[in-house]
DNA sequence: ATGAAAGCGCTAACAC
DNA sequence: GTGTTAGCGCTTTCAT
């Protein structure tokens, strides 16, 4: 097989039935070997309860024999729906979402939903395309990342039957079911514990304030907090473009270089973190003596640095185990609409702070 | 909208063409209003160069009244192909599959591709399972990871006329193209690279050898390699589970505690090494004088570490982005199969060789 | 418990 | 350039 250049079009006339040799068999190929209706079989395949033990075991044995498998578009198309489930997130690198991704690949996979994969790269506009092209899959739920949608998507949103979910982050008013965590309590969690571990002044490096208005609800929680503890406003830095450890590691260099008295800093995520970290280490700064740092993200090798590097846990695991748990009822219509599911996170303190 | 428990199952008996309210518009609407034929709907869509630019005019307009989106599980029924691309990964938090993924996905998402998305978990039956059921939505390609399969998979990759690519990975057998390097030359590469900087005693710190059987190609080349340049064989460990950062320092410290003589250690990943790279720190060896440290994958911390860290830097971008080249003439029909395209590998030489 | 028949919404010959 | 027509392969009433 495998039509390289010229492949065998074979496409017969309308009308004409004749296949090249090998076509794949149709259900009423099944129907016909065993001498049953393709109503019959299309049943014995969904809702083998409603066939008798006597023909569901023929039509089996035709199944086995022509190694048939149905054709999951036509059977989208005749009964308006598909067993494919739609996600969009921001970032494919970022291995937030790959976990979340992997979790709720293992919650539906077993029962035989496919991920559709869509990358918004954290632009609305995009977000909004991929909503409209995976909308037109008729699939059976919908994730989508935050709850931050341009008009167009949430007008998409609000007029589909197609369960939806919002993940990531929280709202009072979820178009459907919202499951994540605060991300503004995570910066309030960290200025306080900064406070309680004695710091004097605060720093923080960020990135892509601009794009990623989720890290952007992190950095105000910790900035409105850090004043309404005392403290002056935070000295803070923007990494040009995606945070890297590399460029972690420079922006926090220049940080601390403008203002040298900062003897706390968080970092947007651990990544960056992990670069403040080296770069400390470089400076000759004791961690946390002389400058306690915190990450976000909780990533594997946070428990592996020297010295351990505080952390947000985020529930990025248990957000996909509780979307598959909630679509499959979502799905089934057992479940009604507007769930806001608040999974949490955790302050892990390690030796950087 | 939004229907929560009790959905109206609006579904009027056939014939009867009631539909509730604001049903979704057809393209038989958009032709009504237009005043043409839905075919001239459908080739205007397509190929509007085959229509006339003032028909064009007026079903745009149509089209934009009635805010129409095609459905597509109609249109690849009908056509027998999908604006779909298969791809399956043997992990979701893997970084390494996640930049290659992107790299598809950026260069298809603009020409109207999905990507569905499948995890085999490093599983060939799992592989098999996955590839059939993604067959059955007719993808305009399937891209696998890796040259090995189930007999199955195998029999089902050779059977279809979908475009197959095998990622990752080289053969001299392709199914039809294969992109990626060879792993059994890292292993090869980064024995001679050792040698050349004066170790004597070589180690490795490996992971799931009996499933990742493209680490264990990396860990053959390098085991020969050892031998055939006059070192014994490697010391060696192998991870329990998957490759993190704390296993691969507890690992490492088992390696060292257990072959002192140890001074040059070939890490499976950039994860373990930087574990690796951390217990070293805390034990007291200086690196790279007393002991040489190399990971694989050259992910972004491999390059702010103290020291940098010596690493294998994978083309994990350009093979998604090959990809999507050789996958845009491939579906075009321009190119022929069997092609086998090696983007090599590069070993990046830091402080901590 | 099973069959007949009418679509699902679109595409692709072919004829004009 | 545009319309006609016959499906793509399955699901789903409805009748038996």
């Amino acid at each position: 097989m495998k039509g390289g250049k010229g492949a065998d079009g074979t496409k017969s006339a309308p009308g004409l039935r004749e296949r090249s040799g090998t076509a794949r068999p149709r259900m009423a190929d099944v129907a016909r070997i065993a001498g049953v209706s393709t109503a019959t079989v299309s049943r014995a395949l969904r809702q083998p309860e409603l066939v008798s033990p006597e023909v569901r075991g023929k039509i089996a044995a035709a199944v086995e024999h022509l190694s048939y498998r149905p054709n999951l578009m036509a059977g989208a198309l005749a009964s308006a729906r598909s067993k494919t489930i739609g996600v969009i997130i921001p970032s494919m690198i970022n291995a937030f979402f790959s976990v979340t991704l992997e979790a709720i690949e293992e919650g539906l996979a077993g029962a035989g939903y496919q991920l559709l994969i869509g990358n918004s790269h954290y632009e609305l506009e995009t977000e909004e395309r991929l909503i409209a092209s995976m909308l037109a899959w008729s699939p059976a739920a919908l994730v989508v990342t935050g709850c931050r949608h341009s008009r167009g998507a949430m007008r998409a949103l609000l007029d589909t039957d197609v369960p939806i979910v919002e993940m990531w982050e929280l709202t009072d008013n979820p178009i459907d079911t919202a499951i994540g965590f605060s991300q503004r309590d995570i910066g309030v969690a960290v200025a306080r514990h900064f406070k309680e571990r004695g710091a004097r002044r605060l720093g923080f490096v960020g990135a892509m304030h601009q794009r990623d208005y989720r890290a952007d609800a992190r950095r105000a929680g910790f900035f409105e907090t850090a004043l309404s503890v005392g403290y002056e406003a935070p000295a803070e830095v923007q990494l040009p473009g995606l945070p890297t450890s590399v460029r972690g590691a420079k922006a926090f260099a220049e940080l601390m270089s403008a203002h040298p008295d900062v003897d706390a800093v968080l970092c947007t995520n651990d990544i960056v973190a992990l670069g403040a970290l080296f770069e400390a280490q470089r400076l000759g700064w004791s961690v946390p003596e002389r400058l306690k740092i915190c990450g976000v993200g909780d990533v594997d090798f946070a428990a592996a640095c020297e010295p351990g590097l505080s952390t947000v846990s985020l529930p990025r695991r248990a957000i996909g185990l509780k979307i598959a748990e909630v679509l499959r009822e979502r799905i089934a219509g057992n479940l009604p609409t507007g769930g806001v599911h608040d999974l949490g996170f955790e302050l892990v303190r390690r030796g950087s702070t």
